[in-house]
DNA sequence: CCGTTCGTGTAACATCGTTCCATGCCGGTC
DNA sequence: GACCGGCATGGAACGATGTTACACGAACGG
């Protein structure tokens, strides 16, 4: 491609140094004018290479979704695979807040969980969960995950709460409580005493 | 206060102006301008009465929460009492995706969802749990409704998804899914089989 | 040697939140 | 009755944002 020309910018490098900015500044220092300078480039030249923001967010989502939904997956006992797989989830997630809340903002949250979804459904397959039964209780875990980072982080990120929770919990704590008695619920039979729809 | 003047101009009338345009064109069409010209008036008069547009915001978010944190409870066993709990929140922010994502982005959250904390905080400690487990019990099925509420906005809000997933499922019968076993799992004994944390 | 395409920069537009300042209007005071 | 002070509003502007139109140069193909 590219024939020849000076050629000093690059859509991956474009990309890439949006993702450093957003990392090290957050979503708002991620602007048209201010990822050029950091380039030594005029606005336009994104708009040349990548497109508008809206094409922007999606690349740099890209990046994110492909390197932040690996897993690494422990145990020998299914249940317990299960839980390392959420535990592997929340930490990649939390470990960047900022990253998290651009793919959430852009609608996206669904596509980090790709690879982890693949895996869940397999290990609760495993557990003899039939096809169906298997891909609610994998969306149940990831909700939960999800659920847990989101609130973690946009509590983190308001700092002065007028309300104060007289109670306050450990998000880690809380974490780990509701996945030891979710998971078990999850595997084990079909109905355990199924409550009244509606 | 407000002695005499024009006063056409009401904190609370900029307010809920501010809702309607908030609930029917969405959250990019909340602008100070755009406001000020369905108020008939000059962008100015709002930051007088209200002040600029975060506390424009703090006081949507306060309107918001006042009236979707109410949830109406039935049933008889607690069980299900904590259930139709999390059903009514869930319909009462699947019924307005605006308000809820503002009050998300404010990282305001949790104040959503104080008296519904208190409410199953009660009924959970009449299921036997002391407080500790009912604290965190409660917080669990909060996350719960949360997270798929999130998700379930978030999904419908990005149209074209690349990712196909190939295995639809329905979110109300998800919530359903996952709600059917949490609770019970929540409410029994104290460690059922407690997985390994770490 | 010329033209077409690629790559970049300059300048500008519309919109956003926000602020400065002038202008009224009311009620009380000398 | 004339005058002043605080309440309420409008007009104009500033800076920043995303975005586009347009002009310039450099490299390749004829």
């Amino acid at each position: 491609m590219r024939r020849g020309g000076t050629a000093g910018l690059t859509r991956d490098r474009v990309v890439e140094v949006a993702l450093e900015l957003l990392e090290a500044d957050g979503p708002d220092a991620l602007t048209m004018r201010g990822l050029a300078a950091k380039l030594g480039v005029a606005p336009t030249a994104i708009y040349w290479h990548v497109g508008d923001k809206q094409a922007l967010l999606d690349a740099v989502v890209d990046h994110i979704t492909a390197d932040v939904g690996q897993v690494e997956v422990e145990g020998q006992a299914p249940v317990e695979r299960i839980a390392s797989t959420a535990r592997s989830l929340r930490r990649n997630l939390l470990e960047r807040p900022y990253l998290v809340a651009v793919v959430h903002e852009q609608g996206r949250t669904a596509a980090i969980f790709r690879p982890a979804r693949a895996l869940l459904a397999r290990e609760l397959q495993a557990c003899g969960l039939d096809r169906r039964r298997a891909t609610l209780a994998t969306e149940a875990v990831l909700h939960h995950v999800i659920g847990s980072v989101l609130i973690e982080q946009q509590v983190a990120r308001a700092p002065a709460q007028r309300e104060t929770p007289e109670d306050p919990v450990d998000p880690a704590e809380l974490f780990e409580f509701t996945l030891g008695r979710l998971i078990p619920a999850l595997v084990t039979g079909p109905d355990p005493a199924e409550l009244s729809a509606q």
